[in-house]
DNA sequence: TTGTAAGCGTTATCAT
DNA sequence: ATGATAACGCTTACAA
């Protein structure tokens, strides 16, 4: 709405009214009589009148609006998460304000100013690699921001989060990985900030103790920026390939470290799963397109979404502003597509 | 911001001066003497104080925020859009929107409603599928609404759009194809109504006419949800192979036809290119993975975003809201990642 | 140089 | 059953 939006002070003007009978009738207030809401009802649809929200946020202090915080936007994961979101967000009648960390700490902070200046009524984060405290969430929290986490949690702070099993997920890759015969299973994973990144991590390592297998610390390489800078992953990649004993398999622990792999794979001549097996964590198309060569680790990514932002909303809307306990709910499941790392032996 | 924010009343009364004076001097006017100026800046600074954007938005009839209508969030392309789109919005201090039409025409409407409902200053919009006329744009417009259209774009509105070269892209694609040496070169295509689809489809046709080609229209198959709905893809590359001279290539105009075509051709357990050849548009990380197998046509999704929002905020703050000229922005271009498909002979 | 008051659109409180 | 008024936080004529 620009320019010449109908007010209720065009109604009742037109209808000889004051503006707070006006404003009773259109919420179907018991002390307004039937004829003049049909009147007033009448004048609004003709005069084609909308609420002003801004109004609304002014009286109301509230803004109907949440924030959302993650590393990247143009991440498949993060792309079906924030799927998640909108649908609930719109179902509610709330907006949704983006920011994205790009993975730094300090636009992190810039972001949550931000949005704190744009009287967000709640926030969802997924933190960014480089934050390891929880000082700038803290301050919000405590002057009564609801924060829910999704997927990359820190602890410190009484919230809600919602994030998916990682131990089970990364164990299951792992095993899937041993049961086809791999024996040597080097694993590409985040920093060690996040942790979800240590409970990938503890997930691979327990599969391959489990199967009495050794871990070896040459086979772990961590990407701190999780392969949001691509560099880095082939970095890491090629330190793999520089051990005595080449790996035959690799586990990777999110999307974009699954997709800069696979690439660095590429540029080196590999074959996936021909030359080396590959299992990672992925909400990528290529799920779908490099199967049967490729393993993959889907999160529920839009049901984490929904999850979070409805956890929120309860949040906000809850009377009783004081919640005494944090409740972490992880979600269903990971989905490993069985069948396709080729048995060897 | 919530519970107790500071307001400008609290610098004015722990200073003894007016809300006004404070005011003023927050905004450094030249009536305010120095010596009030750093108090009150001492002061707010002390007080943690932050101006309230919904008061201003109140005051100043403009949100300070930005609507954007895509049909899906989580496909590639829309999301590297967002990706500019927010960061020049970010940049300029606005908040983004977004809302997702699903390829509905009556959500769409819904999702401008909503929008309009929220005040936001302007609005980015690629239009549904299903959308063939500009009635609901046009009555925001006509409002003075500030609209800029990327990619898909709709005719009859004095507006700014920005997309790429359509019939350029289209071209270069099949062009690839026929210099590879493919005989039967089969296109699978959006809805009619898009005028993008048009474009790439006429590029297609027009590169087959001038290397002496016949064009068959048994060849060319319409999805018109345009590959959002898996089963639309899937029934209309079957069909492609009913005929009784199988393509030997397809070229696929969007990000989710050239996915969905893919996963059907692997669904019938035809390799590519070696069983048939695939020349796409797609922004999906697959160009980059499945490479040598896929020549790609990729859109700077990004610069797009940028380019859009840019021309926005710039009808939005222009003094003279009357822009006498439509402005279509045609970005540099589409990349083919030649090499890729294997010529025959 | 600073203060007063009105107004942005709405609702809640208190009249009448 | 309806109206007048104040308030939400801020800016800006207009006064002083």
């Amino acid at each position: 709405m620009k320019f010449e939006a109908t007010t209720i002070k065009d109604i009742a003007k037109a209808l000889g009214l004051s503006t707070s009978t006006v404003s009773r009738a259109l919420r179907d207030s018991y002390e307004i009589s039937e004829e003049t809401k049909k009147l007033v009802l009448e004048c609004a649809e003709k005069l084609n009148y909308r609420p002003n929200p801004i109004a609304l946020s002014l009286k109301e202090r509230r803004s109907r609006s949440i924030g959302v915080v993650v590393c990247e936007i143009a991440n498949n994961f993060f792309s079906q998460i924030i799927n998640g979101i909108e649908s609930v967000a719109y179902e509610r009648g709330y907006n949704v304000i983006i920011a994205q960390s790009h993975e730094s700490y300090e636009r992190e902070i810039m972001d949550l100013q931000f949005l704190a200046s744009r009287s967000v009524d709640g926030l969802l984060i997924s933190v960014s690699t480089e934050t390891n405290d929880t000082a700038h969430l803290k301050s919000l929290h405590d002057r009564g921001l609801p924060i829910v986490f999704f997927d990359r949690i820190l602890e410190g702070l009484e919230t809600h989060s919602v994030g998916v099993d990682n131990f089970k997920g990364a164990y299951e890759a792992t095993e899937h990985l041993i049961k086809s015969g791999y024996k040597r299973i080097a694993c590409l994973t985040n920093s060690e900030y996040l942790s979800i990144s240590n409970e990938r991590l503890t997930g691979y390592k327990e599969a391959l103790l489990s199967y009495k297998m050794n871990v070896k610390e040459n086979y772990i390489q961590h990407c701190f920026y999780g392969g949001m800078i691509f560099s880095e992953v082939e970095e890491a990649v090629n330190k793999l390939f520089t051990q005595k004993q080449k790996p035959d398999a690799i586990f990777t622990t999110s999307d974009k470290l699954t997709t800069g792999c696979l690439k660095t794979l590429h540029r080196r001549g590999l074959k996936v799963p021909a030359d080396i097996a590959l299992v990672g964590f992925s909400n990528s198309d290529i799920a779908e397109l490099l199967h049967p060569a490729l393993t993959v680790v889907r999160q529920p990514a839009y049901e984490m979404g929904r999850a979070a932002t409805e956890l929120l909303l309860q949040q906000i809307e809850s009377k009783r502003p004081i919640k005494q306990f944090e409740k972490r709910v992880l979600l269903p499941e990971l989905t490993i597509r069985h069948s396709s790392t080729p048995k060897i032996s």
